[in-house]
DNA sequence: ACCTCGACCTGCAAGC
DNA sequence: TGCTTGCAGGTCGAGG
């Protein structure tokens, strides 16, 4: 998409998870593609027009990539699967398709002036990978926090991305129980806690060893603890076994001998 | 201001 | 086979 011009912009139906902004297709329509960049679990297109693409893949939002004129069996035409919401075709020959059977997706144009104002991406918290991302800045963010370390990890104005399988593999790998107060990882007397720095390295070093993972296309990922309940645990030594819980809804996975 | 809960949707697997 | 139930990678508004 980057540097492409978006020529056509087809809406397969009037809304996601809320209705497409008025005159969405029609304002992308002609519009050249400044850059493809990503904030915590959203996707920012800024265009040359100043508005800017904001869109969520939610849970089961995906974008398929088609090259127009390629060899397909049969007809020209490209297949079009029910839950192809979005069909971007592009001046460079691509057409990009959004997908999401639950749609709970989201798809906005927001101008420049208005997007500094976007709840979520101004509350958000730092990029887990980045260098401002540290034990300090994660021990400030948990402090006075009453909910779960989970709960915590999950809230996204207190580290952006983390979503629920890494919150469970993060809180593992760092030896931490989900069910802790996330208070009790803030910062003492000027200084970070230990298992402030372990889960601030642990956040990192499961989100790289994803992203490495998927850009390898390594689809036999093998997670530590999430959906392993009733399983072993992983860590050497440990005997522990893996139990589910659920915390605030959504399901947590963790090895009640080794995470404390 | 903070927190928990249910709602929003469809698909799939397990159990009866 | 066909029904029901529960669960799924995420927010977000209502209400406590």
């Amino acid at each position: 998409m980057r540097g492409a011009r978006i020529d056509r912009v087809e809406l397969r139906r009037a809304d996601l998870r809320r209705p497409f902004p008025a005159g969405f297709a029609n304002r992308l329509q002609g519009r050249r593609v400044r850059a493809v960049d990503r904030r915590g679990k959203y996707l920012l297109v800024p265009l040359d027009s100043g508005d800017t693409l904001l869109m969520h893949l939610g849970m089961s939002g995906s974008f398929r990539v088609d090259r127009r004129g390629s060899r397909r069996a049969g007809s020209g035409a490209l297949t079009i699967d029910r839950h192809d919401h979005v069909v971007f075709t592009l001046s460079n020959g691509a057409v990009v398709t959004f997908n999401d059977p639950r749609r709970f997706g989201l798809m906005d144009l927001i101008g420049d002036a208005l997007l500094v104002e976007h709840r979520p991406l101004e509350q958000m918290g730092p990029e887990p990978l980045a260098a401002g991302f540290d034990a300090a800045a994660l021990a400030a963010a948990c402090a006075g926090k009453r909910v779960s370390l989970k709960v915590a990890l999950l809230d996204q104005r207190v580290v952006a991305g983390v979503g629920n399988i890494y919150a469970s593999e993060a809180l593992h790998a760092a030896q931490l129980s989900p069910l802790r107060r996330a208070a009790t990882i803030a910062t003492v007397a000027g200084r970070p806690r230990a298992s402030a720095v372990r889960l601030a390295a642990a956040i990192k070093i499961v989100l790289r060893a994803a992203i490495d993972r998927k850009a390898r296309r390594d689809h036999d990922a093998r997670f530590r603890v999430y959906e392993r309940e009733g399983d072993p645990c992983r860590r050497r030594g440990c005997r522990g076994v893996i139990r589910r819980i659920v915390q605030a809804g959504r399901s947590t996975f963790y090895c009640p001998i080794c995470q404390r």
